[in-house]
DNA sequence: ACTGAAAGCTGTCGCGT
DNA sequence: ACGCGACAGCTTTCAGT
């Protein structure tokens, strides 16, 4: 994972693709007054440098009837230094949990969980995420509606490079 | 949004494509023994049912220069019917907001957020958050280490349709 | 560092089974 | 419902400026 100076360009094809990945590098050009084979080249890099790090088809959830999200607040057992990594084992198996992150506050864990339906999850929470190794306690907020939710990560913050001057070679 | 009935094939292919959203037709093809052009439609039949909602390309945060990923659980003022809209109006148009569900339990809201460091994010949080409307407390989880991140739904759970057996016409 | 053309792939559609 | 074949459009590379 170099680091790798992303200029104006790149964020906007960037920027473009998190919200189509499917746009061609004709399209892009035009956007960012590019050829398209710059564009493939942009691309190709940004790639390679992992900061582009897949391509992946959205799915609607309840159009598969996954109608529940939740989640959980995990606290584990204080006594036995093993454990944390055997529970992260464990979740990253389980394909129901989408996110899980160790966090500060109350709890140790915080997971994104969905399910068919809340006898579903209510068996995923009783026989599986209770009985993971180290679960002292769970609290879950159940999801009543979706307010937002994308994959889009802002990218004003960006440092933008200023627009490069030729180096000038000594002895040239 | 129509009820659509998907088969095992639409399945696999649905299956690979959340894992890849570049896999070509011919591939989705060798691997589910059907042409590129069957492909074709049922990808086409999965995108017009809205299934499948779109393509996107995934993007490093870290590579990104966004370190930071928190939880804020939020608790809204209850004597006015007219400020969950508001708040939700005001969230969905931060970008730095991935998500936002209205929950059950002791908050309201949960709200999952990035920047790209804490002083970013400490400013996000005063300046920001707590000056939306209606909010009345903030609760945050920041994040110690992502264990699991993914935008791949679980498929197991969807009922398989029988293969069909030919319908046999009367008086044919 | 970029453009433009050329060659190879990919998606899609009509048609036959 | 499906496969085959053809065509249009896209990607990528390479020579040239």
């Amino acid at each position: 994972m170099s680091e790798l100076s992303i200029d104006r360009y790149d964020l906007q094809l960037l920027a473009a693709l998190q919200r189509n990945g499917h746009t061609t590098n004709a399209e892009l050009g035009e956007q960012a007054s590019l050829s398209a084979s710059q564009i493939s080249r942009r691309i190709q890099r940004l790639e390679d440098a992992q900061v582009i790090t897949g391509y992946a088809a959205l799915l609607d959830p309840h159009a598969l009837g996954l109608g529940v999200t939740a989640y959980a607040q995990i606290v584990l057992e204080r006594h036995d230094k093993t454990r944390p990594a055997e529970f992260e084992r464990a979740v990253t198996a389980m394909p129901e949990v989408l996110e899980c992150f160790a966090v500060t506050g109350e709890a140790d864990y915080l997971l994104r969980i969905v399910a068919p339906d809340l006898a579903a999850f209510s068996e995923l929470m009783m026989k599986r995420l209770l009985n993971l190794p180290g679960v002292a306690q769970v609290k879950t907020n159940i999801a009543l509606s979706k307010v937002k939710e994308t994959h889009v990560l802002p990218l004003d913050h960006v440092a933008q490079p200023r627009p490069q001057k030729r180096r000038v070679k000594y002895a040239g």
